[in-house]
RNA sequence: GCCGGUGUGGUGGAACUGGCAGACGCGCCGGACUCAAAAUCCGGUGAGGGCAACCUCGUGUGGGUUCGAUUCCCACCACCGGCACCA
């Protein structure tokens, strides 16, 4: 009697065996060589989706074959489960969101099993618990002592209707994504990170991060964005005030012809008299792309050469960048040329290719665009003649000699904003007394527990702010009447550190030092490329104030990452019934009226636009094994992979084949799955299967360890 | 504009880091089983030529290094991704 591959069974029986054995239980021991396996760790959102599924087996298959190989594994999971979606169901269905997410994460994880993923479950961990959030309330403390948290006025995304700050990502062309409303920007008072503190090291740390993909490091380093230049005052004509201004090319400094301001440059409200056209100036320049400008009626003095020249407010100068004022050079900058071009500035030039005879630049009458490049230096004082790199230099120690300007570093990586005006997070650990002012709360009252109830009106501002008992406390200083901070934390401090907290056990305390030096940093990691700059920013900087505060050994905490890459699928249109799921086509037509259905471009699977695949059918119809095998053989992990039907058929008829191999070998010792002593006691179609099997071996351990 | 990546059959993609290009899967073609179909199994499948053993060409394009290049070097083309009035 033939023996039938039906993948439920089958894994349902080992599924009951791992559980029933503790088998990816974490071991204690530390005799064999560690390997901490990682995935990035899902918001519980309702359920699993194909990503998950994709990043998940990734990561269980690296987990199995390091166990297999000798090696002490840890491979934890968890959820990441404070955030808005939560919040935003309490609104609109009235479920409490701790409710919400339990019973989410109750449903995945039950969704995990089913996939047979080998994680060791005692370690799971849930940001949402006050067993969790108390650390981050501590950290917030460890780091308030060090300057590292602080509180400054700053300009968010702030939408009326809702009357809530919106992350960048929630402002969906200048409205907000829930009501459509115009965002404007309003000043308010954050809590920040001092992640600028770390900037320098954070970028010399890419270099070391060879277990990194190319592109992601790119992005950090972009993304931090040093530059080398100098700051240098220009004192305004007449008056008492100087502008100063940031440049990274202060060799082109005789070549400055004007000024230019931010529109948000605080100068102005000295500088102009005229608040009412200020304003309409500000408003108009605020979104534009165009280059606009206004003379304001002062002049600025050059200390290099003396010279008067015009300023000017300009809608392209950043007031976040730099000093939020420009010396214009519009023969060696596009933008400033531009600029020069349609106000009719004039245009010198004072750097020339470095073959040109000595001179020419001088009577250079024709220039159609801004000469970027090196050269030498002409019309340029006693600076004439010098290559601009040397110039740069020579300069830069000048200015500092004269005390007309200093050399400076610039990161266009700002501080990290932390405070989020809503509900479903980490209470910020924090009293304000009208004696003492900013408090931090006494590191034995933590943790501070985020009320349960609590009603949710949508109607913006956090619910917290209706809490009299949470809102009324004493100082901690003083015992005055004080009032608790009412911001939470945004959810990235919680994943900023949560491969640390699944070191030790769940029973243990999280910053057990033997276990975290242990297990640190993570051998491998695994995630999707979308948090290439923000979570494993974070967590880097997350790291290295760890270290610092004496709790972690390494400086970083993945050694090696894979960013796996989208599961894609084509989009189906009917053009009276707009997207269409799979399932809702027939013989190339919609299914409600018969119209030909229009195939569109293959995107990243989503549920707008009903390009999805649910992992539960998947798994009903084939099996994890197929699901999980189809994940991993249609497209290297790194590269996107486009979903394909005859690709999971494929998989399945694959896994069919394996099973019959086996199951219905004519070897006794093979069908039994015995060990075999003796080679050449099998008949030959054995003694080759065995050799198959050896040479597959092989095969899998080159093309994992050269990963 | 700046940074990064990719380019191999009809198709998704392999090729042990310079050594028989196209593994494995999908699709397609032929055969077996069947009254028939599905499923399954066996064989074939880069292009061109030859009855055949075989021969010639072939990894985006052009050059180079080498006994030998998909792999290394130079230039170019195309596509994808990230950042962007960053001074």
């Amino acid at each position: 009697m033939e023996e039938r591959y039906i993948p439920q069974k089958v894994e349902l029986k080992w599924q009951r065996y791992w559980s029933e054995n503790t088998q990816f239980k974490t071991d204690a021991g530390t005799e064999r060589d560690k390997f901490y396996c990682l995935e990035m760790f899902p918001y519980p959102s309702g359920k699993i989706h194909m990503g998950h599924v994709r990043n998940y087996a990734i990561g269980d298959v690296i987990a199995r074959y390091k166990r297999m190989r000798g090696c002490n594994v840890l491979h934890p999971m968890g959820w990441d489960a404070f955030g808005l979606p939560a919040e935003n169901a309490a609104i609109k269905e009235g479920v409490h969101p701790a409710q919400w997410t339990y019973e989410n994460i109750q449903y995945m994880k039950t969704q995990l099993n089913r996939m047979g993923l080998s994680y060791d479950w005692d370690r799971e961990v849930t940001t949402c618990s006050p067993e969790y959030y108390r650390w981050n309330q501590w950290f917030f403390l460890k780091m308030f002592e060090r300057g590292l948290a602080y509180k400054k006025s700053s300009f968010v995304n702030w939408c009326r209707s809702c009357a809530t700050v919106l992350a960048n990502e929630q402002v969906i062309d200048g409205k907000c994504w829930r009501c459509e409303s115009e965002v404007i920007q309003k000043e308010l008072d954050q809590w920040f990170f001092r992640i600028t503190r770390y900037a320098d090291e954070l970028l010399e740390g890419c270099d070391r991060l060879k277990g990194w993909p190319e592109n992601v490091v790119a992005m950090q380093r972009n993304w931090i964005g040093r530059s080398e230049g100098v700051e240098m005052d220009f004192p305004i004509d007449g008056t008492n005030e100087k502008i100063r201004i940031f440049t990274t090319r202060p060799d082109t400094l005789w070549g400055a012809t004007f000024i230019c301001l931010a529109t948000g440059h605080p100068l102005l409200e000295k500088l102009v008299i005229d608040k009412k056209k200020l304003n309409e100036v500000r408003a108009k320049f605020e979104n534009t792309e165009e280059k606009e400008g206004l003379f304001i009626g002062h002049y600025a003095i050059n200390q290099m050469n003396h010279e008067k020249i015009p300023v000017y407010i300009a809608s392209f100068v950043l007031m976040e960048y730099g000093t939020g004022a420009i010396m214009s050079v519009p023969a060696h900058d596009q933008r400033d040329y531009e600029f020069a071009m349609k106000y009719n500035l004039p245009i010198r030039s004072v750097i020339q290719p470095e073959q040109w005879p000595a001179g020419e630049g001088a009577n250079q009458a024709v220039m159609n665009e801004a000469y970027e490049d090196e050269g030498m230096l002409v019309n340029s004082g006693q600076f004439t003649g010098l290559k601009s790199a040397d110039a740069r230099r020579e300069i830069g120690k000048y200015i500092e000699e004269k005390g007309i300007g200093k050399r400076v570093i610039n990161y266009k990586l700002r501080d990290w904003g932390i405070s989020r005006q809503r509900y479903w997070g980490t209470p910020i650990p924090v009293i304000y007394c009208k004696g003492c002012g900013i408090v931090p709360v006494n590191e034995e009252d933590l943790p501070v527990v985020l009320p349960e109830d609590v009603k949710f009106t949508g109607k913006g501002g956090s619910p917290l702010l209706d809490l009299p008992d949470f809102l009324r406390v004493a100082c901690p200083r003083c015992g005055g009447e004080g009032r608790r901070e009412t911001d939470t934390m945004d959810t990235f401090v919680d994943s900023s550190w949560y491969f640390v907290r699944y070191c030790s056990g769940r029973d243990e305390d999280a910053l057990t030092k033997k276990h975290i030096s242990y297990w640190m940093p993570v051998n491998q990691y695994i995630g999707g490329v979308e948090h290439a700059v923000l979570h494993l920013l974070y967590s880097r900087f997350f790291t290295r104030v760890l270290r610092d505060m004496g709790i972690l050994t390494s400086d970083e905490p993945f050694n090696n990452l894979l960013t796996q890459g989208m599961v894609c699928m084509e989009t189906l249109k009917c053009p009276e019934h707009g997207w269409l799921f799979p399932s809702e086509i027939k013989d190339e037509k919609c299914l409600h009226c018969g119209s030909p259905v229009l195939r569109g471009r293959v995107e990243k699977m989503s549920k707008s636009k009903k390009n999805v695949v649910d992992p539960d059918h998947l798994i009903n119809r084939y099996g994890a094994d197929t699901s999980r095998l189809f994940s991993l053989f249609a497209a290297p992990p790194q590269k996107d992979l486009e979903w394909s039907e005859k690709g999971v058929e494929g998989a399945y008829r694959f896994l069919n084949k394996v099973w019959g191999i086996v199951y219905n070998n004519k070897s006794n010792m093979i069908r039994s799955g015995s060990r075999i002593n003796k080679f050449s006691v099998l008949q030959s179609s054995a003694q080759s299967l065995v050799r198959k099997n050896h040479q597959t071996i092989r095969r899998v351990t080159n093309d994992i360890e050269r990963e």
